[in-house]
DNA sequence: TTCATGGTTCGACCGTAGCCGAACCATCTG
DNA sequence: CAGATGGTTCGGCTACGGTCGAACCATGAA
């Protein structure tokens, strides 16, 4: 009865309360798993496994296998920004489901994006790499950035070696921004972890910088 | 089991086919009223009521009350945005419900928005208005205005004695610019089609102009 | 090869939500 | 006042789509 583009079909999509969820998952630009995406949405990998194709068929996720892994990302930034929009009005009239209070900064300072550092921290750390030349378009890692992260003790020989891209950048929604994904990012996480440098907490994607960790990071971003 | 507003709901909302032709319908910016919107839709008036209930109770549409008569506009600017970036991919991927090929233009160049002249003409006459101060904000006609409209065989007195806001700006979502609309929209379109200058198509909303009425709205421009 | 893990397919169940007929309320007109 | 028109409410029907258990494929590890 009406012309114009089949609006409805896709808002159906985003109108069921798992997808959704995944969605909004996706957001932070990572690249998620179905089985990670079944524990965001509250169901099982079945009825997940379901949601994924549809989002797939109509084009607003795309999927990386990798081995037995699947990796799922948004496919696109229309459609990050259709989700932006419908978060500003569904903020704004009765904006259940809220962020916790106190967790919020601390999500937006540092948290786990996948499975590597997002945030603020995760941004500069980004920023630093650029600025010195480190890692090149595409993103790759260049030689100095390899020496610069052998330095702190991360295995990039053990990192190329492994099927997973090295290096990613992964788009950070809350900041609009870029972080560090991929094996080098998590490898760097893991080795931050191991320094003392940063703690991740039990259940949320929170991370907090140790005092010896915060001073050692703000140096090695010199 | 996520953070975050709750994009599901007022995705659902739009997503049925219904209620999205409906706003599809009031993305013009005109005011529609239930039955109106409910032969947009394809469905009776029960059904029509029943969503408008929703929408508005999600704050989606607002309601002015005139009489008898309900008029219904988008709530928001926001809306229109999420609503802009769900045409945005749907359009891309499996554009199915496509714009007729001819009609495409003939809609852009003039078209009748609810009673009144929208698309490029609309939009042209109303700068027209706005340079020749027979507007000023509110929008309000101003004596200079009425005045031309009555030269051109417009009762404006007649106008002013309806209930109906005689001066309404509307906004054209396919020239993101606004249009006349109001009852003064209705009797300059009404008092075009008495003059010959223009004829409605029967069943589309395309309106053309006749060669004596290109030249005649030409000279009423200038 | 065998086992474990990650993903998908199948089938059946169930609830929700869209739809309409009919009746009802409100406003304007004559 | 009565009649007409615009909107809403109610009740019941129907169907589409989300959900999960169980079985099935594919990849990687021991």
């Amino acid at each position: 009865m009406k012309d114009g583009p089949d609006i409805a079909r896709i808002a159906a999509l985003i109108g069921d309360p798992a997808r959704a969820a995944m969605l909004t998952a996706l957001m932070d630009g990572a690249a998620l798993t179905p089985t990670e995406l079944a524990a965001e949405a509250g169901v099982t990998k079945q009825t997940a496994s379901a949601h994924i194709a549809k989002l797939e068929a109509a084009g607003l996720t795309a999927r990386e296998v990798q081995g037995r892994h699947h990796y799922l990302r948004l496919a696109d930034g229309d459609v990050a920004t259709v989700l932006e929009a419908l978060m500003t009005v569904a903020e704004r009239r009765g904006g259940r489901r809220t962020r916790p209070g106190p967790a919020d900064p601390a999500l937006r300072y540092a948290r786990v994006c996948y499975d590597h550092l997002a945030g603020a921290q995760g941004v500069a750390l980004y920023d630093h790499m650029q600025r010195k030349g480190w890692i090149a378009d595409g993103p790759v890692l260049t030689d100095t950035g390899a020496r610069a992260f052998e330095d702190l003790g991360v295995d990039i020989a053990a990192l190329r070696a492994k099927r997973r891209p090295v290096c990613r950048a992964c788009l950070d929604w809350s900041v609009r921004r870029h972080h560090l994904g991929g094996g080098l990012g998590q490898a760097v996480l893991t080795r931050f972890e191991e320094m003392g440098w940063v703690r991740r907490a039990a259940a949320s994607r929170v991370i907090t910088f140790t005092p010896t960790g915060k001073t050692a990071f703000a140096a090695f971003l010199r």
